[in-house]
DNA sequence: ATGTATACAATTGCATACAACATAAGGCTG
DNA sequence: CAGCCTTATGTTGTATGCAATTGTATACAT
């Protein structure tokens, strides 16, 4: 069975209002595939189909896949043959650890640094964020607005390499599958942890900031593990 | 007037047993040449050109180059022109400051969970360079122990993630020019500062090694401001 | 029956050819 | 003479075709 490609193809089209290249397009839409569940890590991707499917040549999907691999998305498996990234077990506590330390910096650059726009600008998200969670919206809409928040923190910090960094392991944790607003008693909390940090940053403790973040992410990796026990099945399917 | 590939491409070949694929070949020959300082940041890099010269076809050498674009390295500039990456003078504080956080992290996690193999080669390391300066190597050699140097500690973290981000913040550090072994007075500093850290990991104190790292890149950050300062010239050469 | 070798199919890697676009120069017109 | 339009040239983006390597299946020998 195959994947709706014209879909994300579509929603790219979209956001990009068309003006992207066929190769930037292609990774755009590989990597909404891989965000939405549609290819899984470890599907093993051949040029020829995929290029069929998507409607270009091996050329720019090549360039596309290129880039994928530099990020770590996409890896090259036996025989040179390619595949979606597997994240090993340890490899979740190393990104999460590393996540922590980033988020942490993040936090603590934007209460010391953002300007007063920015501030209100983070302190709005939040603010959307539990309009949004009293009205019980989807998980993916949460997903979505939380996104924001952190992103409006990475901006903050002022530091493009940070945001860069920080924006590459977001797209390498939608390796890992369904995000935590999967579990209901989590929103709550993430909803105050969120708060802790907002708060720091306002008042522009960056101190408070950091430990606020860095207490998030211990959390989110707790809940993390919570979802994968919950996904443990006999290694046999 | 041309630069001569043949040495790099040469150099990558012996280096990795002309076991990689031209794409792969191509993008360590160019971040050598990069390195060296054969091609300038701002330089524009014409692909049919590049192409005739490393004696490969356009494709293998397109994909080298969205590979090296994904990592900063590379960017494209007014109508899709490709030239080497220009760091702004923000970059510059920006990315010792992301340093700084991250090799402050990797000391940490060598200090408290490097295997003893793993601090012994460390302290070896630590050895061979104090030899390499008192012997009055060429700042090449000295630059190039104390990257061994620098990298065996990330290894020791056992943080792959870190591991990636530090190498790949190191990369993009080479668009700086020339490194601070080009200071004398400096030399000294560093070897002192690499015995702080050394003997925080070696000694498993955590706290210490992450203070020490991070001491170790302020003062660093300091020296390439000495750098940028000294080759200022008038802004009409 | 099992292990191995060989042949075939499939897929990736590379090169060449073509199309679209941006740039710059030269001529034409006001 | 100046400004704009046209055209020519060069560069990037995309498609197709070929070569080489790898995986697999089948047949044969032990």
């Amino acid at each position: 069975m195959s994947i709706d490609w014209a879909k994300h193809s579509l929603a790219v089209s979209q956001r990009y209002s068309d003006s992207l290249s066929a190769s930037r397009h292609i990774r755009h839409v590989l990597l909404a595939a891989i965000t939405a569940g549609d290819i899984m890590p470890g599907t093993r991707l051949k040029e020829t189909e995929l290029g069929k499917q998507l409607g270009f040549s091996r050329t720019p999907l090549r360039e596309a896949i290129a880039a994928l691999k530099a990020e770590g998305i996409i890896e090259t498996g036996e025989g040179g043959s390619l595949q979606v990234r597997v994240l090993a077990y340890r490899d979740i506590h190393a990104l999460y650890e590393m996540r922590a330390t980033l988020e942490g910096m993040a936090a603590r650059l934007a209460a010391t640094g953002a300007s007063p726009a920015e501030k209100l600008f983070i302190n709005e998200i939040r603010i959307n964020e539990t309009q949004l969670i009293n009205s019980q919206a989807s998980a993916a809409a949460l997903a979505q607005i939380n996104s924001k928040f952190h992103h409006g923190i990475y901006l903050a910090s002022h530091n493009g390499f940070l945001t860069e960094a920080l924006d590459r392991l977001s797209r390498t944790m939608v390796l890992l599958g369904p995000t935590a607003y999967s579990l209901p008693a989590r929103i709550q909390e993430i909803a105050l942890e969120h708060d802790s940090i907002n708060e720091a940053i306002q008042a522009g403790h960056g101190d408070d900031a950091e430990v606020a973040a860095k207490r998030h992410l211990r959390n989110a990796v707790k809940a993390r593990l919570q979802i994968i026990a919950g996904q443990q099945r006999g290694s046999l399917d």
